[in-house]
DNA sequence: CTCTTTCGATACATCAATGTATCCGATACA
DNA sequence: TGTATCGGATACATTGATGTATCGAAAGAG
């Protein structure tokens, strides 16, 4: 590990920047058609700005995933462990608003999903996101579920928990080919709580 | 629509070749780093065979897809319809076998997932595959499911079977990540049993 | 077998993206 | 406010990919 350079308040700045502007650019062009040209020029900068504060486009996007990822698991553990009515549609109603909607992150997390399938060290760090996730899951199911009535594959609340998140990625490319938020998020519902009720 | 080029016996053999190229070539780097050339040496052409071939990697992508597609669809037709034991166990097994097991396919939907999510008319394609599964998933889930044992809104057949397509899509990116086909197989089959069975 | 057509190879011109080396202005600090 | 350092801009050399125009060999027709 080479020491991390001394982030001065400018630097912080332009490297949200960077990071806001390829958040955009990713989710249009793909990471594999962007250019870092394209990056700055969105983001306002020129390429020294670039590569003062990172050494390659995989880097800023292992970045950015970070960033991203880690806000999104904060709002579904916060969404979990909220107060609010401890019942299956109110706690689904409280993950899905905290999941879905963004398509811009959509894409980004698909794209990563890709540079992770050919990356092993992004895919640890997806595997670590994803099993925050999965363990802020797991009390709330536990509370709240009757595993008696669920089938017999699911009945632990960490694979119920597990399940959540496939059934989530599923619906997730949904929302890539329909940009509907709203039926998708209807739909996301729809089979979490089927997911959850063994049986009405 | 310009009239399609005779397509004589050496074209298609090129065509094909290609195409296969292409599968191996887009799995490994991605429809965006792709370069043309890359695919012409893997094909053992030069650029010359493209160009009188496709007028861009897109479109080569596109019939790419068209023919995995068309091909996977055909499987899961044959697995649903032909001959043995209508129960549900039986009918996941061979649907399960059907559609996972190869990692390059996967790569290439997701890929194409993404592009689709950028281009219309490459939805529009996806759109019709996934339609012409759920129609072939549709009539044995009816012959087989108990549909008064789901929940809700999981009672019409067609919804049963998008919501098929869902879970394997979803199990589908855990692939990506963990290249063992064996416990993705185990992961889909417990899925989808835990879906079509409302209770065990 | 010959003639014609088709298809893929080759060569070329162009363009876009990359990384680096250098410079200058902004920022932090005394 | 003066000064040293840091960070982003600029200029440049290099590379790789693209598309086209042309050529020669192989396939199909007679």
């Amino acid at each position: 590990m080479t020491a991390p350079p001394p982030a001065t308040r400018r630097r912080r700045a332009t490297r949200a920047r960077l990071l806001d502007a390829a958040a955009t650019v990713f989710a249009e062009r793909g990471l594999g058609r962007t250019s870092i040209e394209e990056v700055c020029e969105a983001a306002g900068f020129t390429r020294g700005a670039f590569y003062s504060n990172f050494a390659s486009l995989d880097e800023l996007f292992f970045a950015l995933y970070e960033q991203r990822a880690g806000r999104v698991a904060e709002q579904v553990a916060n969404a979990l462990a909220g107060p609010g009515e401890r019942t299956i549609p109110a706690l689904v109603e409280r993950v899905v608003s905290a999941l879905s909607v963004d398509r811009e992150w959509t894409m980004i997390k698909a794209e990563y999903f890709l540079h992770a399938a050919r990356h092993p060290d992004a895919a640890a760090a997806l595997q670590r996101h994803r099993h925050a996730v999965v363990e802020a899951l797991v009390p709330a199911l536990r509370d709240v579920v009757d595993l008696t009535a669920l089938p017999g594959k699911m009945r632990t609340p960490h694979t119920l928990a597990r399940a959540v998140v496939t059934v989530h990625d599923g619906s997730t490319l949904d929302l890539l080919l329909d940009p509907d938020p709203d039926a998708h998020r209807q739909w996301l519902r729809a089979l979490l709580t089927a997911l959850l009720e063994g049986r009405d």
